[in-house]
DNA sequence: ACACGTTTTAAACAAGTGTTTAAATGGCCG
DNA sequence: CGGCCATTTAAACACTTGTTTAAAACGTGT
């Protein structure tokens, strides 16, 4: 299979480099030359640089969403035999851990998650929108479920304060060991299970917070 | 003063394509034709186009963090006299209210917001880092300040929970009218002081969440 | 009015960009 | 083997990029 592993090559290299350098300061001879494909493949194979990107994203944010999807809906049937509104916490556990699990699950993954958590602030349209398109339709379902777990705060509130839960998810995301973190002389790191657990506690107490 | 009023031109015209379509995606020559100056006087006046997004990065940038700066030591000071710890509000309200107060300032000013919203997401290392440079030690001296008035979290907690606010403020300084909130009908929105109520709110709660 | 330093200008530069083309290669099946 | 399809390849295309150059224009102080 000569064709899948061109693709695969090129996509592999592509989710590194996006997530590195970032979209515009790739350039295709950069990106083929590192996959040891040749210049044109790109084109053949995905049709351009932007649909590219489409195929970069869309190869892990749609079997991701899935499953925070799955997720999330097995939280509010659980939280519908109990004859209970679902709990802020668990909600957000679906929707959050898949991604950490997803990281550590192969060793490009990381690359991915650091693209997407970078890619909601893209100074740029083109990548923010081809990401948005993607995660929009499941935003409106965890909203929707988390309106059941906060009934008393409206619904514009809430909204404000998920924007600000993805801001902080998108900085647990692509914030590394290369990062600002390192100016500060800190005696202990934190491990990756406690930086997931802080999280939900910060995002938990934000979106619990009294009015 | 030609001299001045090109130089301001040039610097108004980039903090507005910066902030609207990125640094990369932002040509010299799209640059100096909206900003009616010839191509040349981005390197006579900066001395090319990386001195120019560090040019206008600082315009604003410094003068803003002296603002922020002068009321941490202010509340600090204010504490120190009643011999108590600082208010996590009040250090959050000294950090983040200045940049609102500017946001609204100037018609231009909101752009600049926005850049410096997205500036630390960025995937580009080259405005990544010219961001942060200018950035890193207030963020040093306000992490300290917090120390004091949330004593009982250990450091690295503490500076996991100061990178997920800055996420949050980060949504907030960028997100405008024409993100994905408008893909949620929502009856009624924020206004501008509620958004920053809820923002600060939001923090607030995030950090002081029990351990 | 002249001269000097600063600023502006148009043109050219060298390098890099995404994309397209047409020929070459490869493998598979009749 | 021969024909056909998908794939790969090298070359060229048309265009844009940031930067540099040298001459022109400008303004100021004497």
């Amino acid at each position: 299979m000569t064709q899948t592993d061109t693709k695969t090559r090129i996509l592999d290299c592509a989710e590194r480099l996006f997530a590195r350098e970032g979209y515009h300061a790739t350039s295709l001879r950069t990106l083929t030359k590192e996959a040891e494909v040749n210049l044109a493949s790109v084109n053949y194979h995905f049709g351009g640089k932007e649909a590219l990107l489409q195929a970069v994203l869309e190869r892990h944010l749609l079997p991701l969403n899935a499953i925070r999807r799955d997720k999330i809906n097995s939280v509010l049937e659980q939280a519908r035999n109990r004859s209970t509104a679902p709990e802020t916490e668990e909600l957000l556990r679906a929707f959050v851990i898949p991604t950490f699990d997803f990281r550590d699950s192969a060793p490009g993954a990381r690359d991915f998650v650091t693209m997407i958590g970078r890619a909601m602030n893209e100074p740029d349209a083109t990548v923010r929108n081809a990401f948005l398109i993607l995660i929009i339709p499941l935003f409106k379902e965890f909203f929707a479920a988390l309106r059941l777990a906060l009934p008393q705060l409206p619904p514009a509130v809430l909204l404000a304060r998920l924007q600000y839960s993805m801001g902080a998810l998108s900085q647990a995301l692509h914030t590394g060991k290369d990062d600002a973190a390192q100016h500060f002389d800190i005696p202990v790191t934190l491990n990756n299970q406690e930086r997931i657990n802080q999280l939900l506690n910060f995002m938990q107490a934000g979106l619990e917070a009294p009015l």
